[in-house]
Parts: C-alpha cells; sequence; structure tokens
DNA sequence: AGCACGCCGACT
DNA sequence: GTCGGCGTGCTC
C-alpha cells in the first residue's frame, strides 16, 4: 500500500480545500467521501470532511502533513448530504468548510466525541378522573393543559414540551404525581401504521383545496413547486397536512420549514394533533444535544416529521418525500451574516435534488416566488375563500399632510384609539423598524430630495450630512432649505417616533401598554409570555414591531396602526414597498375575529401614492402584478439577478478602494452599482461598503460572480479589507 | 476564523 | 525590566 492523498474541507472561511495524506495504517477501511476526519491544521486540530480521494498530489510533499485520525461514530455523513452542501456553496459562492460548519450539528464540529446517551422522553401512565382534572384544574390549569397534551398523545420529549410552552417545574409536577414517566425514545424506524393519522380532525376539504391536494398526490415521485397563495384563515394548514398524508403512508418523511423558531409551537401543535408519528424539531430554541437527536433520527429514519427553521433545510432525512416552507415571503428565511443562505431556495434545490415535490405557502407571496408560479415555472394554486366567516380588517388611508403630528400621532388615529379603548378592544401600534438610510423630503410641501439623473430619491448619511445615490453613487450636501417652497422643515422621512411610546403612556394613563421588539424579548420565553398576557386582556395598547406581524392572532385587537409608510415609499431599497405591502397584508389578517371586525389605520403623507392606492383598493395579488411590471421594465429581481460584495476595513478608505478596483473589470452580462457607503457605514469601529453586480440572467451572474472571486484572489487589495459575497440579497442595511 | 509572531505603551 | 494591546500573515 502507498500513500494516499485526500482534500479536506476545513472549518475557515476560505475557499480551498486542503491536501492531507493517509498514513497506510490508517487507510483501512476504505477513505470516502464526506467522511470526517481529525487534521493538524495551523497549529491546532479540527475536524475536516473528505472532498476528494487521489493517488497523486502537485503539492511539495514537504508541506503536506498526515491526517491524525478517521471519525468513526454513528452519526454517517450521507453521499446525498455532501452532494447538497456542495450544491449550496457553489450556488452562493461561499467557502465549502463554511457551508460544513453551519450545516453540521456543532456537536459534529468538535473533536470531542459527542455523548451518545439515550434520548428520553416522556409517556402517560395514569389517566385522572374528571374530578381529580376539575380539582387540579383550580390550582395548576397549566398542568390540565400539559396532561391533556398527554392525553391526546401519550408520548412527548422535553423539547417538544418546552416548544409548546410548559415548564419543567410543571413536567416534574405530573411526574410526581405518577401521571407521566419518564423512558428512553426507542430508536425505530417509522412506519406507517393504522393508527398513525387521526382521522377524526381532519376537516372536509373545500373544492379549492382538494385540487390542490389532488394536484400534489399525482406528482408525488417528481420534482414539482406549488405555491400557494392564500389568504389567511383560508385553510392552508389542512392542504399540508392532507397532502403529508399519502406521502408517511408511504413511508417517506416530510419536512417542514417555518421561518422563526416563535412559529413552530403552533405549527408542532396542529401536526400532533393530526399524525401520531414521530415529530422532531430543529429550531434555535434547541440545545446542541437536542439538535443532534433530530440530526441522528432523521438520518436514521426515526423521524416522520421534522420541523424548523431555515437550517432545518440541512438535516439528512433519509428518505424524504415532501418539503413544505409555510411563509415563504419571509425574510428571516434568509440567513443575515456569514453564509448568507436562503431556507427557501435552498429547500427548493434540496427538492430538484432529490426529485420531490415542494409546496410554498403564503398569504402575501414574495414577488420572486409569484413570478415563478405565474410563468407557470411552478404549480400556482390560490385559496381565495375563507373557511369560516369574512374577518380581514379594513386598511385605510389616514391622510397626515394637512395635520401636526404629536410623537408621530395624529388626531384621527389619537381619535380612533380612544374610541377602541372604550369599546374594551385592544390597539396594536406598528413601529417601522427605523430606517437606518431615509430618504429626506420636505415637511412643508412633501418634496423629496432625488438624483436628477437617476430619478430615485436619494439616501441620507447621517454622519456625514451627504445625500448620496444609491444608484449611481452621486453625492450631494443636505439642501439647508427647500427648493420647492423655501422651507427649511427637512428631515429624514418617517422619524420622530422615538418617545411615542411615552406619549401614550401620557395620553393614556389608565391603560397598560406593552412593548413587544427585540429588546424586550430577549429573554428565553418572554414573547410567549408576553402573548399570553396580551391574549389574557392584561394589556391594552401593544406597541411593537415587525416580529407581532407574524403568526399571533390577536382576536381582541381590533385596531392596528402603522404610524408611517411613508420610508418604504421613497427607499433605495426596491423590496421596501413589497415589504410594506406584506406587512399590511398580514397584519389585517392577525386583527379582530368575526363578530368584532378589525381596522387598519395607515399614517401616510403621500395617500394618493399609487402603491398604497392599489393595495388598499386593489388587494395585495393586484399590488404584486403592478410591482412586478415596474421590476420587469428596470431588469431588477425576479427579473434581473444580483450579487452584493461587502467590504470593510478599519481604514475607512480601504473597503471604497478595494471595491473600485473589482469595479473596473469588464465582466461579461455584469453590470456594477457602486461602490456605494453601507446605509451604516461604520459600524463597530470598521467601515463598510456594497458594490451591487447586476445580470440578466442567472447564468451571466453566476460566472461574473466566479470571475471576480478570482481577480479578487490574486489582487492585493484582499488582504486590506475582509470582504463576502451575498447572492441574491433582500437586505441592504448591512 | 483561529493562532502565532511582532513591535510599541503603562505597570506588578 | 515585562505584560498585553491588536496589526499582519499563515494555515495542506
Amino acid at each position: 500500500m502507498q500513500v494516499q492523498y485526500i482534500q479536506v474541507a476545513i472549518p475557515v472561511p476560505m475557499r480551498q480545500l486542503f491536501t492531507y495524506q493517509v498514513p497506510t495504517n490508517l487507510q483501512s477501511p476504505e477513505v470516502n467521501l464526506g467522511e470526517r476526519v481529525i487534521v493538524p491544521f495551523g497549529g491546532r486540530q479540527v475536524i475536516g470532511i473528505i472532498m476528494a480521494v487521489q493517488d497523486t498530489c502537485d503539492i511539495p510533499t514537504a508541506k503536506l502533513k498526515n491526517i491524525l485520525a478517521r471519525v468513526n461514530d454513528p452519526y454517517k455523513f450521507t453521499k446525498q448530504l455532501l452532494h447538497f452542501l456542495r450544491l449550496c456553496a457553489d450556488y452562493y459562492h461561499h467557502p465549502i468548510g463554511d457551508v460544513f460548519q453551519q450545516a453540521l450539528p456543532v456537536l459534529l464540529r468538535n473533536l470531542k466525541q459527542p455523548d451518545v446517551s439515550p434520548a428520553l422522553e416522556w409517556c402517560l401512565v395514569n389517566e385522572l378522573a374528571q374530578n381529580e382534572i376539575d380539582k387540579l384544574q383550580k390550582k395548576a390549569p397549566k398542568q390540565v393543559a400539559l396532561y391533556q397534551l398527554f392525553h391526546s398523545r401519550k408520548t412527548h420529549t422535553w423539547a417538544e414540551i418546552r416548544t409548546l410552552g410548559f415548564t419543567k417545574s410543571q413536567l416534574s409536577a405530573l411526574q410526581n404525581k405518577n401521571i407521566i414517566t419518564e423512558q428512553v425514545r426507542p430508536i425505530k424506524k417509522f412506519s406507517w401504521q393504522t393508527g398513525s393519522i387521526n382521522a377524526d380532525n381532519r376537516l372536509k376539504l373545500s373544492v379549492e383545496q382538494a385540487v390542490i391536494v389532488a394536484a400534489l398526490q399525482g406528482s408525488i415521485d417528481q420534482f414539482s413547486c406549488h405555491l400557494i397563495d392564500g389568504i389567511t384563515g383560508s385553510g392552508k394548514t389542512e392542504v399540508y397536512l392532507q397532502a403529508m398524508e399519502p406521502v408517511l403512508a408511504n413511508n417517506k418523511q416530510v419536512l417542514i420549514m417555518v421561518p422563526e423558531i416563535g412559529l413552530t409551537p403552533q405549527t408542532l401543535n396542529r401536526f400532533e394533533q393530526r399524525f401520531n408519528v414521530a415529530i422532531y424539531l430543529h429550531h434555535s430554541g434547541l440545545n446542541n444535544t437536542e439538535r443532534l437527536e433530530t440530526w441522528l433520527a432523521a438520518q436514521r429514519g426515526c423521524a416522520a416529521i421534522v420541523i424548523g427553521t431555515r437550517s432545518a433545510v440541512f438535516t439528512p432525512l433519509h428518505d424524504l418525500g415532501l418539503i413544505i416552507v409555510d411563509e415563504e415571503h419571509d425574510n428571516s428565511l434568509k440567513q443575515q451574516d456569514s453564509f448568507r443562505y436562503h431556507g427557501r431556495d435552498m429547500a427548493i434545490l434540496r427538492a430538484r435534488q432529490l426529485n420531490i415535490p415542494i409546496i410554498l405557502g403564503s398569504a402575501t407571496p414574495s414577488l420572486v416566488t409569484l413570478q415563478n408560479a405565474l410563468s407557470g415555472k411552478y404549480h400556482y394554486h390560490q385559496l381565495l375563500k375563507r373557511a369560516g366567516k369574512s374577518n380581514t380588517a379594513k386598511i385605510e388611508l389616514v391622510d397626515v399632510a394637512q395635520q401636526p403630528l404629536e410623537y408621530g400621532l395624529s388626531s384621527n388615529l389619537k381619535q380612533a384609539i380612544k374610541n377602541t379603548l372604550t369599546r374594551g378592544e385592544q390597539v396594536l401600534i406598528f413601529l417601522n423598524r427605523r430606517g437606518y438610510a431615509p430618504a429626506i423630503n420636505c415637511q412643508e410641501c412633501h418634496w423629496i430630495a432625488g438624483c436628477q439623473r437617476c430619478d430615485k430619491p436619494y439616501t441620507l448619511h447621517q454622519g456625514k450630512q451627504l445625500l448620496i445615490c444609491h444608484h449611481c453613487g452621486s453625492q450631494k450636501r443636505v439642501p439647508p432649505q427647500c427648493p420647492g417652497c423655501g422651507s427649511v422643515r427637512i428631515a429624514p422621512i418617517g422619524q420622530g417616533t422615538e418617545q411615542l411610546e411615552q406619549r401614550i403612556a401620557d395620553l393614556f394613563p389608565d391603560q397598560s401598554i406593552v412593548r413587544i421588539d427585540r429588546d424586550s424579548t430577549r429573554r428565553k420565553g418572554e414573547l410567549a409570555k408576553l402573548l399570553q398576557e396580551v391574549t389574557e386582556k392584561k394589556h391594552q395598547i401593544l406597541v411593537g414591531t415587525q416580529m407581532l406581524a407574524k403568526g399571533h392572532h390577536f382576536p381582541d385587537v381590533t385596531l392596528v396602526a402603522i404610524l408611517d409608510v411613508d420610508g418604504a415609499l421613497f427607499s433605495f431599497d426596491f423590496r421596501a414597498a413589497e415589504h410594506m405591502a406584506q406587512l399590511l397584508v398580514q397584519v389585517s389578517g392577525r386583527a379582530g375575529r368575526e363578530s368584532k371586525p378589525g381596522k387598519v389605520l395607515v399614517q401616510t403623507h403621500y395617500p394618493e401614492h399609487p402603491i398604497l392606492q392599489d393595495l388598499v383598493h386593489n388587494g395585495y395579488g393586484h399590488f404584486a402584478q403592478q410591482a412586478l411590471v415596474e421590476r420587469k421594465q428596470a431588469w431588477l429581481p425576479p427579473f434581473g439577478f444580483q450579487a452584493l460584495f461587502r467590504a470593510d476595513a478599519n481604514y475607512p478608505s480601504y473597503p471604497e478602494k478595494f471595491l473600485h478596483v473589482i469595479a473596473q473589470n469588464n465582466i461579461d452580462g455584469c453590470e456594477f452599482a457602486g461602490p456605494i457607503p453601507a446605509a451604516m457605514e461604520k459600524k463597530a469601529g470598521k467601515y463598510r461598503f456594497h458594490l451591487i453586480v447586476q445580470a440578466k440572467s442567472r447564468k451571466s451572474l453566476h460566472l461574473g460572480v466566479q470571475q471576480l472571486i478570482q481577480l479578487i484572489q490574486q489582487n492585493e487589495w484582499q488582504k486590506k479589507v475582509r470582504w463576502s459575497v451575498d447572492i441574491d440579497p433582500i437586505d441592504m442595511n448591512w
């Protein structure tokens, strides 16, 4: 036997593989692709993944090192997943080692072999009599709720129980009362049995729904992508459930992706009620051991259903038969740092690789998906009818151009809030995320500072007090006066809500106000707690950000106020209007109920703006089609394709210089926009710039980016900055 | 990304 | 005299 060479992906953000020697004593059994090995790397030891095996090697042997060991554990890394991750890395032009690093469970990246102690579960052993339940209900209602959970389904893991909102002490309480008991979760391959479905809670499908289920049934063993475009309450979930049936009955697994951890409880609950099969979770609320359990269960075929957030797309499901991406328009499906992948897009890639169907669901489909559906690339299914009576809130525009605002509140809105509270109902006030880089306008005549050449609003860069065109990069000082009317009241669009909460407290001193945003819900379980309090009507006024628009339904919130949408109408980010429209429609579906219809009030200085008019009078679908026409004319996504090069450095001029050098290249089929300072130009002491690459075809973009990366790697400037590529960028703010 | 190496400021 | 700040460079 002679020395063998392997190319190994190392968990560092470097765009190359490293070659190692396999000493003869480690060559048996045969080394394989995808196998994990322990290698010496720059003075430390790391776990790498074998990407190629070869007999010869052109690197000077003096440089080469031997691998130290081969990892031999039950966590086999399948060729299929290896291939998929390679496709992902190629698509995003991201260093392969880093892709593995992110896709593999943390415990498989540590040198220490993971502890394979068996997973535990809790199991119902004693039923309670009705009088016992009644007694317990008085002093421990949560324990009763937990008991009922076990009653409808005999076994649960701690991860499930926790995800559904119960605490360890509630669990121990039931255990101490001998109602449930702890046991080792059996390792048992999932197989469909007569008891696997709880058919009595299956709903009768409408004609629309039945058509979709039938269409899916017809394409069960081939790739096909289905968009279910259905308003809130139109029964998307029931379609998912019934579409899963034949897949599960065929002993194939189903992967369900939801945008945020906050949506997993209700999804889990609904799926548990219907299917009596092993469901595993994969989201950020799980610890490393639990994630590894899901990984292993998926791979061994024990898991019938995996529900998770975007990273769940990488679980090595051994016999995957269907993928469902719920709320496919949601931007949190895209990772916003290091490996910037889109969970939905990678799910489509995976379905294609496996030749299985995938369902995308949304009440407000992203324009990308909608275009693919309209063009016939995806199957397009609309659910226009609601299951129950209509309870979509009406969207109304409040013209605030002619009235003074107090901390962002118009008098109409104040009155509406008052009326709602008087009726004993609740109010939700949305604050748009503070625009990092707004346009500026004149508060008197509503003139907007725009770049003459590009006919686009200028973007304000606060630090420098400069207006910068994010299309051509031209710069201008902030004018002291409005060129239209001479007024000096020139200000960034949509600011001045900083003290809103205090102001509301002053206006409504008798009401309890709760703020729900990233900060107030940072602690684990805090969001669930606050939401619970809202449902119990402990608070009358909710002030919050985008995160309140997702999933939660508040039956007694009958007034939703959106203080400021103008920023989205005039943003350099061409997707701002799309996101704003999605937000408006999503919240209007969350407020009120049949008996108490809700209302959405939208404050704007530009009530005649065609986007708003279209949305209010013709609905999201119409707005979206209109927006697609505009995108087409401008070759913007989904008609054009973009990549974003980011660069940052400690020296102010470096990132710009670096990107400027890149932009000098002549790349076939690609155009550049920039370099342009990032919206938050200086962050954490670093100076940041962007360069956008645009192409009219995916292929041109792909080849162009590949070429650019090669050029960068030969360029001197590369070492002076930190740079990265973002394919299909959606948020240009950082 | 780590981690070592290296060259300048305030401290037991 | 040295501890440690983080700039620079390298990792098969």
